[in-house]
RNA sequence: UGGGGAGUCGCCAAGUGGUAAGGCAACGGGUUUUGAUCCCGUCAUUCGUAGGUUCGAUCCCUACCUCCUCAGCCA
């Protein structure tokens, strides 16, 4: 896929006014999930977004695990989420960074906050803060605790550090100001106590610093230029700054928030999706229906694919909620250049070919741009397979396909005419018996045109194969709009159907993840997990091909 | 009804004082041994609404409307 020049955004404009300006000679951004779920495809776009802004202006985009919530978190999500990075292409500057690399020197901080009188040892209860936190409408009040001497915070900071009290029994906040209209500002909390095992620091620790604390000093200690994050986070921006105003540090990185992406027919919520998981609803993180970067790699998206998705819908400030169609246009685009071409029957009919004799095979391009991806050789048989939906006994009005008395091309192959049409007690069809026009091998028949083409197997020769179609996860466009109904209501039935069928022979020894276009059917992918090249033949349909005679 | 944001074509999204880019979708037409691809064409006298400033406003000012977001010892 030829890489399109960026779009513009108002984060590049900013970039570029620093640069112009001389605040900045390069810039540094991050990537900084938390390892407590899958990456989805929002983080694709906050992925392509800060490395591909790092690509951009020759900068660079440090990975960052925002590890502070060791309840939540896990080895097995961190390593995800490095897979998946890698995967979509990208590669971070220098090692891996954890928050937590960081614990000495925020609790260092902590200590410099509190000496100064800008932090406090509070024993309120959860509920008690609370309640001295007012409304959005009503200022808070201040705690008893908050004019506690340095010195004693100090002691009692130590203490908690040292494990001395229980979980949950005292916090440290800043003090800033009780009566701020933004919530965000009235105390907030930047270290509990919580005896939990940390992914990486173990049992070192039972005080944890939070995140609005821990995020700014963070992207200070890493010299990051523009901390780019997504919208909610717009009323902590002047928390991000309060902090790197009162400590000693000398790099003061500027957050800027974006929209984060909504999706049609999906959801884009970490917790929902683990609820997805939990609940069986799918079949793991990776389900080629999950919305997540690993289920979209095992559908048979491809980086490239992602990447333009990424670049066609932009970055803004505008709630916005995507059309499928614009992420499945990235793909198809990207495929139609790379897929070979191959044919499969998905829902056979038998067809006897009543005049075989002297028939023979054909040979036929991979691909009908790219000759260097080869050519394989399309046997013809005296029993084929076409698609069942290829045949109608009453077309309607438009019918280019087959119907009795009707004749169509044979992909790569002669003109066929359907002669006769077998059916069960039932009077369902069940077979077709056909003669084929021995002239018109290679060319066009004389002094008639032939306006349909179907795809087609030899029986004879076609290898079974197991075909698993997927369709949009849910029934509505926004699944989770309303708060009133769960949006497991509107998971869609019909969102996986395996069947068996026929594939060419040629795609005999594909290995997992080999991607190919099945003619008139879509594009599909070997399966990561149960496609076993040579022996069990698994494709995931990543997407159908456009198709503008079934939509009428 | 406190604070912080957003409102430009069906869906995204540039533009931000000089008279509305682009993509996706859609719709016409051409090519085609994939109803695919490809090609050509059409698709906002109008930028949430109402006023105002200006020779001129999507862009500046005022008011209003709508939507999102914040009261975790989550991130």
């Amino acid at each position: 896929m030829s890489s399109q020049p960026p779009v513009s955004n108002f984060i590049r404009s900013i970039i570029d006014a620093d640069l112009a300006s001389g605040k900045h000679t390069g810039i540094v951004t991050r990537f900084p999930p938390e390892p407590n779920g899958y990456l989805h495809v929002g983080h694709a776009k906050s992925i392509c977004l800060n490395f591909g802004l790092a690509a951009d202006y020759q900068g660079k985009c440090n990975l960052r695990f925002d590890d502070t919530n060791p309840e939540k978190e896990s080895e097995e999500y961190a390593q995800s989420i490095q897979d998946d990075v890698r995967w979509l292409g990208f590669e971070w500057n220098g090692p891996v960074r954890w928050a937590s690399d960081y614990f000495d020197t925020l609790y260092d901080f902590a200590v410099e906050l509190i000496s100064k009188g800008l932090a406090y040892v509070d024993d309120l209860t959860p509920e008690q803060m609370r309640e001295y936190r007012g409304t959005l409408t009503q200022a808070g009040k201040n705690s008893p605790s908050r004019d506690r001497s340095a010195a004693e915070n100090l002691d009692l900071f130590a203490r908690m550090k040292n494990g001395e009290f229980a979980d949950g029994a005292m916090v440290l906040r800043a003090k800033i100001d009780m009566t701020s209209p933004n919530i965000n500002m009235r105390d907030p909390v930047i270290y509990r106590i919580r005896r939990a095992h940390h992914i990486r620091t173990g049992d070192a620790w039972c005080i944890y610093p939070m995140y609005d604390y821990t995020h700014c000093i963070s992207d200070a200690l890493e010299g990051i230029t523009h901390s780019i994050c997504t919208l909610e986070f717009e009323d902590h921006r002047p928390l991000y700054d309060w902090v790197l105003d009162h400590i000693t540090i000398p790099c003061h990185p500027r957050q800027y928030e974006f929209s984060r992406l909504e999706l049609h027919y999906t959801i884009t919520s970490k917790r929902k999706l683990l609820q997805l998981v939990n609940e069986k609803h799918v079949g793991g993180w990776d389900d080629p229906r999950m919305p997540t970067i690993s289920g979209m790699r095992r559908r048979g998206y491809t980086p490239e694919g992602i990447r333009e998705f990424a670049r066609r819908i932009g970055v803004s400030k505008s709630e916005n909620s995507v059309d499928m169609a614009i992420l499945e246009g990235a793909i198809r685009e990207d495929l139609e250049a790379r897929a070979p071409r191959v044919m499969a029957v998905i829902n056979p009919l038998k067809v006897s070919i009543t005049n075989f004799d002297g028939a023979s095979e054909r040979e036929a391009d991979f691909h009908p741009q790219h000759p260097e991806f080869g050519k394989r050789v399309v046997p013809f048989g005296h029993e084929l397979f076409i698609e069942a939906d290829d045949f109608a006994e009453v077309p309607p009005p438009g019918w280019k396909r087959l119907t009795l008395g009707g004749e169509v091309r044979l992909r790569h192959s002669y003109v066929m005419r359907c002669d006769e049409v077998v059916k069960d007690a039932a009077g369902k069809v069940i077979a077709l018996r056909c003669s084929i026009d021995h002239a018109t091998l290679g060319k066009n028949p004389e002094g008639r045109k032939v306006k349909g083409v179907i795809h087609f197997l030899s029986a004879a020769h076609a290898l079974p194969a197991e075909f698993r179609l997927y369709d949009r996860l849910f029934t509505v466009a926004e699944p989770d709009a309303d708060r009133e109904v769960d949006f497991c209501n509107y998971l869609n039935a019909g969102s996986l159907t395996v069947v068996q069928g026929w594939v060419e022979a040629a795609v005999r020894d594909a290995v997992p993840e080999t991607r190919y276009q099945f003619e008139r059917l879509g594009y599909f992918c070997t399966d990561r997990r149960d496609h076993q090249a040579g022996k069990k033949l698994v494709f995931n349909r990543t997407v159908t091909l456009k198709d503008s005679w079934t939509r009428e």
